[in-house]
DNA sequence: TCCATTAAACTCGTTCTACGAGCATAAGGT
DNA sequence: ACCTTATGCTCGTAGAACGAGTTTAATGGA
């Protein structure tokens, strides 16, 4: 009993403050230190300990603030030269795209590359090779990957990716041989932390992020944490049933709203066939002038209204935010869209329905997001403490 | 939007373990001291001190527990005999109902009376008086008051209660002049706490619970938080479009799930018209016996089923749990219940079906999340800090 | 019966975060 | 120049949690 395997963590919350200092650079780059002692409630004493500790350490720096009135001037936080980095990637259906990320949340080295091959053993090779490049570029800096996968993931191993078409795909050699951590999470799902945290949705308690491609994804935010679920599945509003209950989905049930909200949808509507590459069609018809597609797009953006009030009365969030086709599906229809969605709302939303707003980050939303589960792995306490003490 | 300020700060203050050790006596009642120390990680030198600390604050006391095998044997933690104590009431349609709570969850001093008249002056008066009464009884050992109500609440007011017939009322004279906090909470919001915290949803990481009464009511529970929105009005899953847009429901929208489940679904199946009181028609229909009874009833459980899977969809629970009316309606149509629930499920979710338990709190549901709200109330670092030193 | 074993509680000295009080500093305003 | 204001810095203190070592109260075998 006294010989505990608590190794890792000598005293708990030891580095819990300094941690939350680094959450806050990371949520409100530029941050004044006055800013964060307020927003932390921390004295002006344990603000100069802290900003001293994590300057010590090399995982901050200082720099003078423009002064805004009277006052003596503080400074604006920023991330150490030295300091720690995370290594995002946005795994897409035909590319990949990277970038190194800082304290800040700031992305460097930006790079993206389509894929040769689109097997799983091709990409993840690829990937790996980003990998072992931005550890040799930065050495022990490097200290965590995030990544974005459009499919459902849980413990690093993907469960479901129907457009990628693969299936129970581990993901962990993306690591192996670093130590690396890997952190995965489902594309939609982190691009919606990226607008709940620094876009669109930032500072709501509760906000809905929903994303038209082929079918719609999204996810609940509650808090700046995305309600995940047991199985890392949470956020498939495509498969709830509000649409016509005749139509199958290939998911195996029926009715699913994401047979109503894309390229399929508007193929069904103009009596076309099913197209390969819903969302390519969507953005030709979305082009399209004539009555017939305008009137398509009207009844897909009236679906998407309606169900998004469904989710509304259920969820009562602050904001909605859209990526994906639904920006341009409301804009091509904002009267239709916005028909459906007062309508669909119960009366007690009506007088103050939430706003729907479009995404701030758009395409690199799903980055930002990997971005951010990276930032979060290495700004706890328990990272802080294995920064300040590599051999505890 | 609501500006988050305090969610930033989770310092840990000064009394945060020994509010963690009471957060823990809630959900386990009748732990042990050293189940405690491993669950929250504490040397044991570290335990021995919180509990004297909160022995010595009257607290808690312990006895000796019931050894199992060799070793010192630990001690039960029990909450202290002059311990704070927490009001919970349940007030409902047709009366109102309450228990005096102490920091184990357990329930005494339990009373409930009906309505004389259903006018918010009338009734509120009525509980007034429980609170002051109880107020006199314990003295400073109340701390706080816990309500669930049949409606929508923020900042201690009803903003929505159809069914009490009640709009914009405030319910702090419930506690004025007591100086006792109010912390009040949506009834199926709080039954489902309750599930989640001490009854079938236990240990359950996310959590769905679902209550049919007249409509349907709900709420998604992560982590042992609601999901409560940016009003208070998260959950109300009856007004999700899953049912027959023809139908138009007293909320405003059209389709709502609310008109597929509950008695007015079961008349409208029936030929019947609309019954004055829908919960009480639906329990005449369920112990019915005739072929016409069992198809409207099977019915009715298939849209209930089918809702579920669309949820579960949604938002892959670890597990839900269904209060009410649902309990009977899908016992009385297991198969239609099922068959809708699996035909609903996305393939993925069909290997392993969250399960669909009835809750275990049952009609205690809403008391029990009203008490889990007081309780919560206490003990948190500055309650306790409020305890120790009342002049502070 | 006695004693080794075991798990847990207790004691003591140490570490270290956060704080309050007081002082110093760097701006703007008069 | 001098006051005002917001902020940063220094120093001493409080107190929570810890590690190491010791004690205690049970079981179970010899």
């Amino acid at each position: 009993m006294t010989t505990r395997d608590s190794a890792i963590s000598s005293r708990r919350g030891r580095w819990q403050t300094a941690a939350d200092v680094l959450g806050l650079l990371g949520r409100q780059p530029g941050i004044t230190r006055a800013a964060v002692a307020h927003e932390l409630r921390l004295s002006s004493s344990s603000a100069t300990e802290v900003t001293a500790r994590l300057r010590d350490l090399q995982l901050l720096t200082e720099a003078p603030a423009p002064s805004h009135g009277r006052g003596r001037p503080t400074t604006v936080l920023l991330p150490h030269p030295n300091g720690p980095l995370v290594l995002a990637i946005d795994l897409r259906q035909g590319n990949w795209r990277s970038a190194v990320v800082s304290l800040d949340g700031s992305l460097q080295d930006n790079a993206s590359k389509r894929h040769r091959s689109r097997r799983p053993a091709s990409v993840l090779t690829s990937l790996r090779e980003v990998v072992e490049h931005t550890r040799d570029l930065y050495g022990d800096r490097l200290r965590a990957v995030g990544l974005a996968v459009a499919g459902t993931v849980r413990d690093n191993h993907l469960t479901q990716a129907t457009t990628l078409g693969w299936a129970q795909v581990d993901l962990s050699p993306l690591v192996a041989g670093t130590a690396l951590p890997l952190l995965a999470g489902n594309d939609a799902t982190l691009s919606g932390v990226a607008e709940a945290r620094t876009g669109a949705a930032a500072g709501a308690g509760t906000a809905l992020h929903l994303i038209v491609e082929v079918g719609i994804g999204g996810t609940l935010i509650v808090d700046g944490i995305p309600a995940a679920g047991s199985t890392g599945a949470g956020g498939e509003y495509g498969h709830m049933p509000f649409g016509d209950r005749a139509l199958h989905c290939p998911c195996g049930a029926r009715g699913c709203w994401d047979l109503e909200v894309d390229g399929r949808a508007l193929a069904r509507r103009l009596g076309e066939p099913e197209p390969d590459d819903p969302y390519a069609y969507a953005e030709t018809v979305l082009q399209r002038q004539d009555k017939e597609a305008s009137g398509a797009v009207a009844t897909v953006a009236a679906a998407l209204g309606s169900g998004i009030a469904g989710l509304v009365n259920a969820h009562d969030p602050d904001v909605v935010t859209l990526g994906g086709l639904a920006i341009p599906l409301r804009a091509a229809a904002h009267m239709s869209f916005d028909e459906a969605y007062r309508e669909g709302l119960m009366a007690f939303h009506r007088a103050e329905p939430p706003p729907i707003l479009d995404s701030a980050h758009q395409k690199d939303g799903a980055l930002r997001g990997a971005a951010a589960l990276g930032l979060d792995h290495i700004t706890t306490d328990a990272a802080i403490a294995t920064w300040a003490d590599p051999h505890s």
